[in-house]
DNA sequence: GCCATATATAGCACTTAGTGCTATATAGTG
DNA sequence: CACTATATAGCACTAAGTGCTATATATGGC
């Protein structure tokens, strides 16, 4: 049925399907398996958008030019006036794990 | 005047401002020199953003959740029905050049 | 000291990406 | 056949993202 994308997810795929047999799964929980396999990513406080730019020693403009927005919206993202979602969030955390060099 | 963030980068900036001291360089692009070091995003064509999905062997749902967005949204850039930006683009760049890996 | 620049905060107004929803179609599996 | 995964399509809404200007401060060169 799925092509393999890694072991491990089929192993655990499988077991999902079996659990769904045995009826200790629903629907829901079936179809939206992978997804809710991944972690969950977590917002981000405007002052902890901050600390991940100031780790990195970048100016705001330069941070903003390597995730590839706007100086403006990195600095709303910093004052709390908007809330990175998204593609945005999911950037900054890899940014936050791995370091500049993960983006650059 | 500026804290050391890389020695290349760091040579580059005194060499533009000494461009800027010669009259080379006008007063915007030394503003935004930083900013305009940095290798421009090309925006991806609906086909192309498929195909960097498919070479990850990965179905829209499993492509969203990995890069934080919605199945719609991944839906609609493949549809060209709406085009990514800014962070979006960002990301499937890294994807296209790196791998799944880039961002799992 | 003065002047120019880099940096950061603040506020305004606009556009559209992103989201969520439902419906439809097809291919694959028990 | 019944069920599911996958993908396309269309509708409508919200808020992120963008661009702009103004202001403030710190720093560096003259």
């Amino acid at each position: 049925m799925r092509k393999t994308k890694s072991a491990i997810l089929d192993a655990v795929h499988s077991t999902a399907k079996g659990l769904h047999r045995a009826g200790v799964m629903d629907q829901v929980t079936l179809r939206e398996f992978d997804r809710l396999c991944l972690p969950p990513i977590a917002p981000l406080e405007p002052a902890q958008i901050k600390q991940i730019r100031e780790a990195s020693r970048v100016s705001q403009a330069v941070f903003a030019a390597l995730l590839n927005t706007s100086l403006s919206t990195v600095q709303k993202w910093e004052i709390g006036q908007k809330r990175p979602t998204g593609t945005a969030l999911k950037l900054l955390h890899l940014v936050q794990e791995r370091g500049l060099k993960a983006v650059a």
